[in-house]
Parts: C-alpha cells; sequence; structure tokens
DNA sequence: TGCATTCTATTTGTCGACAGGATACTTGAC
DNA sequence: GTCAAGTATCCTGTCGACAAATAGAATGCA
C-alpha cells in the first residue's frame, strides 16, 4: 500500500514545509528515536513526507547550523554523536548557564512571569507524580525556559535552551535508568528558586541554581559511570 | 556584456557555493556594508554571484540561523537591525565570556596556544600602529578567538563568537568614529591578560578580561550617546 | 477627493531533473 | 587467494521552471 500519501494529506500550507521536517527531525534526534551515528537519506524522507527534497534540505541544513546533524560534503549526512569524552565542557556550560539565567530571573523578572513559572512547575510534579520520564523532560525544559525568558536576555536563553536540548538526549539514557524510584528533590528544587526568585534574592537565586546543577550533573555522572558487571563466584 | 560570467569564472567546485555566499554575505552585513534592514533579493544574488538561487538560499537559511537575517514567510528576507534597545543584555553576555574564556585559557591552555595568541597580539599591535580600523577589528577577533580556543570548551567559544561577529557591526560604528587617536590601552591589557593566562592565575585572568570587557562597554556606550549637538549662540 | 476593490507584477516556496562524486561491487592480474 | 583497477550504482549539489502569496498599481464607487 503506497497511496496512503495520495488521499488522506492534509494539505500543508505553503511556507511549512521546511518548518514540519525541522521539528520532526529535531525532536526524533532528541529523543533518541534516531541514533547518533545513524545516516540521514534525503530521498527517503522526501517519500515519508511526501514532498521535494528542497525543503527537507533546508531542514537539514537549520539543524546542521546547531549541531544536531552533521553533514560531510558530497556524503551522507548523519546523526551528530554525543561527545561523551567531552561532556565536562557540556557540565560546565550548562551550569554556568542555571545560574546565570536563574540569577538574572530573580533580578528582572515581573509578576507574570512567576505565574508562568509555577505553572510549569505544577506540571513537572505531575509528570514526576504520573512518572512519565518524556513528560518530566518536557516540563523540565519549559520550567528553566521560562526562568530564563524571565531573566530577559536573549542570548543567555537562546544558549541554555540549546543546551537543555543537547542534554535531553543524555537525560534519556538518564531517565530510562529508572523510571521508578523519580528524583523527588528535582521538585523540591525547583520550588526553593522559585521562591529566592520571588523574593528577588540574587546571591541565593545563584546558590541553588547551582546547587540544582550540581545534583544533575552528579547523577547524570553516577549513571554514566555505573559498574553493571555481576559478580559471578568462578 | 553579459558574456562575463561565461569566461573568466574560475569554475567553482562542487560543494562550495553555498559557502562562498554564507561568507560573502556574513562579511558584508558584519562591515555594514549591507545596512541593516535593507532588503535581499535572492535573484539579483544569484545573478552577481552567478549560480542558481539554490545556493543562495541554503546560505540566507545558515545566516538566518545564526540572526544575521531575518526572513518573514512569503516576503523578503532583510539584513537583522542592531537592537539598540536591548544592548545590555549583548554587553551582559559578552563580558561574561570574555570572564570565562580567559578564566579558562588560564586554567586549560598548553603553550602553544601562547604562541598562537601572541601572535594574533603582534598582529592587533601592529594594526593600531598602522591605525587600520578594520585590521584591529579582525586582529582582535583572532585575539580573543584564539584565548576561547585555548579554554578548551567549544560551547563559550561559539557564543563568543557569534558575540564577538554581532559586536563587530557596532564596533565597526565606534572605530570610526576616531581614527586617529586610537586605544592604546586595548594593546596593553591584551598584553597584561596575556600574562596572567600564561601564569595561570585564574583570578587575575577574570579581573583583567572583566575590565577589559568594561572599558570596551565604557567607551562604545560614550560613543552611542555622544552628544554632537553645536552651541550655537541664538 | 477619498476609500475600497480588483488586477497585475514581483518574489518566494516547491518541484522534478540532471550531473558530479563517492562508495561498493565486479573483474582481472600477480 | 589477495590486491588493484575499472565499472556500476547511489546520493548529493545545482539548475531551471512553475505556482502560491503578497505588495503595489489601477480602477470603480461613494
Amino acid at each position: 500500500m503506497t497511496n496512503t500519501a495520495s488521499e488522506g494529506q492534509p494539505e500543508r500550507k505553503r511556507g511549512s514545509g521546511a518548518r514540519v521536517v525541522y521539528e520532526s527531525l529535531r525532536d526524533e534526534i532528541l529523543d533518541l528515536s534516531l541514533a547518533p551515528g545513524s545516516p540521514i537519506d534525503e530521498v527517503q524522507l522526501a517519500e515519508r513526507f511526501s514532498m521535494s527534497r528542497t525543503p527537507i534540505r533546508e531542514a537539514l541544513v537549520r539543524l546542521a547550523g546547531e549541531g544536531l546533524v552533521e553533514t560531510l560534503p558530497n556524503r551522507s549526512t548523519m546523526v551528530s554523536n554525543i561527545d561523551f569524552l567531552n561532556l565536562h565542557t557540556f557540565f560546565d556550560a550548562i551550569t554556568l548557564m542555571y545560574r546565570v539565567t536563574t540569577r538574572l530571573a530573580a533580578q528582572n523578572h515581573v509578576v507574570t512571569d512567576l505565574d508562568i513559572i509555577r505553572g510549569h512547575q505544577a506540571e513537572f510534579a505531575a509528570a514526576v507524580a504520573a512518572q512519565d520520564a518524556l513528560a518530566m523532560i518536557a516540563t523540565n525544559r519549559a520550567f528553566h525556559a521560562a526562568i530564563a525568558e524571565a531573566g530577559r536576555n536573549p542570548y543567555y536563553t537562546a544558549l541554555f535552551l540549546r543546551l537543555l536540548d543537547e542534554g535531553r538526549r543524555l537525560l534519556r539514557l538518564y531517565y530510562q535508568s529508572f523510571q521508578d524510584q523519580l528524583p523527588r528533590e528535582f521538585v523540591d528544587e525547583h520550588e526553593a528558586m522559585i521562591a529566592a526568585i520571588a523574593e528577588r534574592d540574587l546571591d541565593r537565586s545563584d546558590r541553588l541554581a547551582r546547587a540544582h546543577a550540581d545534583q544533575i550533573v552528579r547523577q547524570i555522572q553516577q549513571f554514566l559511570a555505573r559498574d553493571t558487571r555481576q559478580d559471578i563466584a568462578l
């Protein structure tokens, strides 16, 4: 059956072709649906989205600009690998962004910002309670994105979002490891950060953000360094 | 005469089309050869570079990804405006990147890094002596880029380079204002930073970077706030 | 004369097709 | 049997063309 494309297609609008492909591929890469290192075939994508190669290529160029795919000249583009050897630079950068955005949020937020932040925090708490790993990742990102927005510095916000997205692949690995016993601390830490921001306590916001980042980094590092060898008597 | 394209053209290599256009447009935007807000016509560029619209569009997509052009759907793309109202966020971010990269360079550099850094510093000093504004901007960027490279954190390096490039448009305005009396302090500050990095003095590197950033920010703010009204007796 | 509407023209978004390279496979020689 | 050269096939980079959408001009109406 190959005629599925010819009938039920919802008639995409004119300028939306590349965006749909971009967002779809982006989600699949960050959710590890597309494995790091796997090649990407343009004609295959063109068939799948039932459109020409032109918008596909535009989406790939955008993804390459964000480092999510790597394109070798005259050869197939592939999903970027996770650079485990240089993870410490990633942790260093994202820790700094946690701190800076939270500090700036304490300084520059307006009241409506707090409502938005609290809303995302409620959704995050619900996701933790429901033990929904994917929802936890999404709502956690939204929570910190809202804090960064309240900080009112687009440069920090953009870098932070990029780092959070790149970390999404790590978090996906991480959360998969313990779907049952979920980190309740994160919810409490978020609450403390909200309180510090609301009181416009810059230094406390900074400290809490740093502790939060350290907590996450430590957990992921423990996960990566875990020893799964079984103690078998020989 | 329209046959200029058919004869003297240096026969571009296969994969290089979009890169040439990207780099050319990027330089022209950052040098203010293309005024902020001016529209960009694809067919015009296609004629100018004597190639199809496809590589032109790819270059524009990349530039849009870096925020150097803004593309309105179904309408012409235009050179991004300089956001003078939010300059303080730019200054805040670039100051932090000055500090972080210099501090990390003091921590992580190897001896060959210092040679490279000193080489760029020599070129910068020569440009200052020659009162060549464009060369000053270029060599100054290379100097700080080398420091960032020595810091070994690609996330910081990438953001810093983006900020330096975006600042290139400001610096272009700034340096144009006093081609004669050039800021000799910058050369001395660079030397002090090199010394602190070489001695692996993290805190001193940080302080010097911050002072250097403050110096530049102050100069640009003074330039932007200058009062050019003439005192005419009425 | 001013405003709304229709028509036109320019420009973008998308498409199908072709050619240049690169990889993989086949064939031949040592 | 192994290595090298030639060949075939696949995929990307580029091209010219068409269609949708918007902006501007022209026209009609109050």
